[in-house]
DNA sequence: GCCAGTCTATAGAACGTTCTACAGGCGAAT
DNA sequence: ATTCGCCTGTAGAACGTTCTATAGACTGGC
């Protein structure tokens, strides 16, 4: 259908020139008059060159690629694909993408970045155990995002979630709350913490830290809001946006009104809590400047001589329209 | 830190044979005795050796290789991204993924798959012109998922917009509804099609169709919905299931219930519309069922001696419980 | 006129694979 | 015994780059 593609070798004898010049051009190093730069050039632009990576990447010790894995289940992965692309670019370097999708487990997603020779591995919310999590350390920097239970191998950029909570806490408490309940994230990434993060922060005010299984998902925030309504608290924070929304749905059809009879408060600040209908108090960890910092931190590791440090940073509170005075 | 990684020649080293005989051992090749492929596999499994990828694609002139481009900010293309990696195991080949993201145009992230050296190209809701797609179509084989008014020189693997408005309208009528209305999807990839069709098809049955602006976004349908109001509709079809939820909720806001007051039909049949407290009735492309094509597809134009070609598939109507009897 | 230094350009060896060609051993058929 | 073929194995050339070493052509200083 085509003829093969052109070669560094079809430039050089097009631009009566030797290969090498014309590798020479082609990186932009030094070592070619000006003139034949232009000759060189014109004659890649003629043939429709393009560098061929494999190769390019095959003999040169450094590839300048990024691997970053995220999961297809988690719509807000990709914000975080979006804010490394740039923040990549800006660094010089350029990012192989892997899913973890159905059927096709976290290591395998690793496993086929390492093989296409990246020189470091972000990884967002990797649920491998830590063990496994070091021993890809061990090769090359690997860098977890929004994840920070990883052992001291790896290097990790995450939010912190005792500040997050206690913004949370904080705000509801200032509008007059004392009832405030948590539904947590049961089995997924971070659960734990924000949990364990939420109980301190209401037994350190002397209030009363009440805590109900949800997880991830509308689904699961649906559910727990039904148990809610049981014993209805003044405020619910969810342990994300997507459960704080099905909290409110459980709320809504039973014709309890948010904020005035129940307040709700979200956390990630994910895309569609902006929504103008959906207009969610969340607290942000502003995952695209997280993204930043990991790529910012790869680069790091790569070029400097920091060994694995846990960055994190402190999220912010976002004040919308589901949050608001105590009723009554 | 780590060393450099094993190659085939420790390996060989290490079993004690030579650097081809380990290659055949690797690729499960024919041309080696079990025992000594035994001997190998267990030195490999020693070392940690792990083919690289680069150079076996440099070398061998198929990479098995499928490159898949989508889009960042669309949430409904991880389903296909899940959809289509399972596919390509099935028929043995490999997915390279590459986004198109902010700051990162559609050609950007094409020629960065092109340079992997994929053999194929699968294109989720290209936005590119058909000359330029063909260009590339020259080159390889190029799958348009999703969109179909791509010109002659590219595959594309799509859905039946006439035979999903049809069914939309003809399931509407079938619950007596006569003052039924589109939200179009505005500048959207299939937007004008699905337009037309609806327009089609309502004159088709001497009824009226009103067409109002909208979007692909719930923001968008919002706005139609206000728009809409001032003169309701017993049904409305929106553009696809985001456009949907903006409607509905346009609709709740100012106390009007889905489906009592009127009828609220999506399109795509989205994660979400799935929902338990959502449960949006909506036409169902069945996407990962056409990303499993796409790579069929791919693969066949690489494998088969076929030409380009369009494959429509037939969408469905999954009622749930936004669809009702014409109020009255 | 000769050496040192700079700039441009080239030849040829890498990089880690796969592929082609071929060699030796062995059994079966001539 | 020779020939044929199959099976297992190897050597060495590819693939398209980048890198190292070096050659030639100038300059300028003595």
């Amino acid at each position: 259908m085509t003829g093969k593609r052109p070669t560094l070798m079809d430039v050089a004898e097009a631009a009566g020139v030797s290969r090498a010049l014309v590798s020479i051009v082609m990186r932009d190093a030094p070592g070619a008059s000006e003139a034949t730069r232009l000759k060189v050039q014109a004659a890649a632009r003629e043939l429709g060159y393009r560098p061929d990576s494999r190769a390019r990447l095959l003999r040169s010790s450094r590839t300048r690629l990024l691997g970053l894995s995220f999961s297809t289940a988690q719509a807000f992965h990709a914000e975080i694909v979006d804010a490394a692309y740039a923040g990549a670019t800006i660094r010089g370097y350029d990012i192989a993408l892997s899913a973890v999708a159905n059927g096709r487990p976290e290591a395998r997603a690793v496993e086929s970045l390492l093989d296409l020779g990246c020189e470091a591995l972000i990884m967002i919310s990797p649920s491998l155990p830590p063990e496994e999590l070091a021993g890809y350390a061990a090769r090359l920097p690997v860098i977890s995002l929004l994840r920070d239970d990883v052992g001291d191998a790896l290097d990790s950029v995450s939010s912190d979630d005792h500040a997050g909570i206690h913004l949370a806490v904080e705000h509801l408490v200032s509008l007059g709350h004392q009832r405030i309940a948590h539904v947590d994230g049961g089995q997924a990434v971070s659960s734990a913490q924000r949990r364990a993060a939420f109980q301190a922060e209401m037994t350190s005010r002397g209030l009363d830290a009440r805590v109900v299984a949800g997880g991830p998902t509308e689904e699961d925030g649906l559910r727990a809001g039904r148990e809610l309504q049981q014993d209805l608290p003044t405020a619910v924070v969810a342990f994300n946006d997507r459960c704080a929304l099905g909290v409110w749905e459980s709320f809504r059809a039973a014709g309890l009104r948010v904020p005035d009879d129940v307040s709700v408060l979200g956390y990630d600040d994910s895309q569609f809590a902006r929504l103008s209908y959906v207009q969610l108090s969340s607290i942000s960890q502003d995952a695209p400047l997280l993204a930043r910092a990991a790529v910012d931190r790869a680069v790091d590791r790569l070029e400097g001589t920091t060994s694995a440090a846990h960055l994190v940073r402190t999220p912010h509170l976002v004040v919308r329209e589901t949050t608001g005075r105590v009723p009554g």
